[in-house]
DNA sequence: GTTGTTTCCTTTGATGTGCAAAGTATCGTC
DNA sequence: GACGATACTTTGCACATCAAAGGAAACAAC
C-alpha cells in the first residue's frame, strides 16, 4: 500500500471519529452532538440568541429554531424574549442542560489537545504544518476560522 | 493564536471541505454524496449486492434499500434477483448511472491525490506521519481500514 | 426430505438534520 | 409615520438513518 492510499486511511479515520464520538454521544448523554453543540454554545454565557448559534453553527436560523424546540421540550433550555431587543429571543440554560453539558463524555478535542500538549514542541509545529498542508490541498478555504472540531467549539478552557 | 488552536482549525476545514463537497456535488450532479458513494460500488465492478454496499459504507441494511430505491427511481441503476443465490439481489449499473458517475465533478479525493503526488518524497512522509499521528489521537481505531475519503472509496484509478 | 437456523433483503414506522419560502414582530432611519 | 432591514417562527418538504418485524432462500443436520 503507498502512501497515498495511507494518507487517505488516516483522513477516512480522523473523520470517522467525528461520527463516532456523535454516536456514543447519543447513547451515553441522551442528546445528539448536534444538540449538544448548541448545548455548548448557550452554555459559553448562560445565554445566546438564536442568531447566534445560526451564525456559529454556519445552518439556517429555521435549523436553529427546530434544535432549540427539542432542547426546550427536553427542559435543556428556556426561551425568553429579549429585553433590549424584542425581536430576539433570549436562550437560556437550565440546571438540567448545565448538567447535562457536564457530564457529557469527553469532547473529542479535548482529547485532542490534552494529546497535543503532550508532544514535543517540534512535533506540534510538523504536525500543525501538515494538517494546515492538507486544508489547503482541499481547498476548504472558505470557512470563517473558528477553532473547532465536528462538535463543539474550542472554548470554556478546553486547554491551557 | 496557539498551535493547539491552528491545529483544530486546520482540521475542521478538512472535515468542513467533505461537507461543502457534498453540497456542490448535490447542486452540481443532482445527487447527494451518500447516493454517489452507492453508486461508485456499484460502478466498481458493474453490479454489486445490498450487503456489500452496507458493508462497505458502514450503514444497516434497511438504509441501503432506501437509498437503492432512490436510486433506482433514478434510473442510476437497476435491481435484479441473483442467479446464483436467490437471497440475493443484484445491483446493475445503467448508462445514466454511469454517465453520472463520469461526469460528477471532481472528486475530493482525486484532489487530494493529484496535490500529494506531486509533492517531495520526504513531504509525503512527513503528512502521512502526522496523518496518522491524528487519527490516533482522536482514537478513531475501531475502523476496518479502506482507502476512502468522506464520499467515495479510492479505486478506478483515481491514484497512479 | 423435513426441520431449524442463518442470511439477505424489504417493509414499516420512527427520529434527526436541514432548507426554502412565507409570515410575524420589531427596530432603525429618513 | 412609512419603509426597509433584522430576528425569529411556521409550514412543508427532502434526505439519511435505524430498529423491529417479516418473507424468502440457503444451509445444515438429522
Amino acid at each position: 500500500m503507498d502512501r497515498v492510499d495511507s494518507s487517505l486511511i488516516a483522513l477516512r479515520r480522523i473523520i470517522r471519529a467525528t461520527e463516532l464520538y456523535a454516536r456514543d454521544l447519543k447513547q451515553i448523554a441522551g442528546i445528539t452532538a448536534v444538540q449538544f453543540r448548541v448545548l455548548q454554545i448557550v452554555g459559553e454565557k448562560g445565554h445566546t440568541t438564536a442568531k447566534e448559534i445560526s451564525t456559529r453553527m454556519h445552518v439556517s436560523q429555521a435549523t436553529v429554531t427546530s434544535l432549540v424546540d427539542k432542547l426546550v421540550r427536553e427542559g435543556m433550555v428556556t426561551r425568553e424574549k429579549s429585553q433590549t431587543d424584542r425581536r430576539q429571543t433570549d436562550i437560556l440554560m437550565t440546571e438540567k442542560g448545565q448538567a447535562t453539558l457536564d457530564e457529557a463524555p469527553d469532547p473529542l478535542q479535548q482529547r485532542f489537545v490534552r494529546k497535543f500538549a503532550a508532544m514535543e514542541d517540534w512535533e506540534q509545529s510538523m504536525l500543525l504544518a501538515g494538517l494546515e498542508r492538507v486544508a489547503l490541498m482541499l481547498d476548504a478555504d472558505d470557512l470563517d476560522a473558528a477553532p473547532v472540531l465536528d462538535t463543539g467549539e474550542l472554548k470554556n478552557g478546553a486547554h491551557h
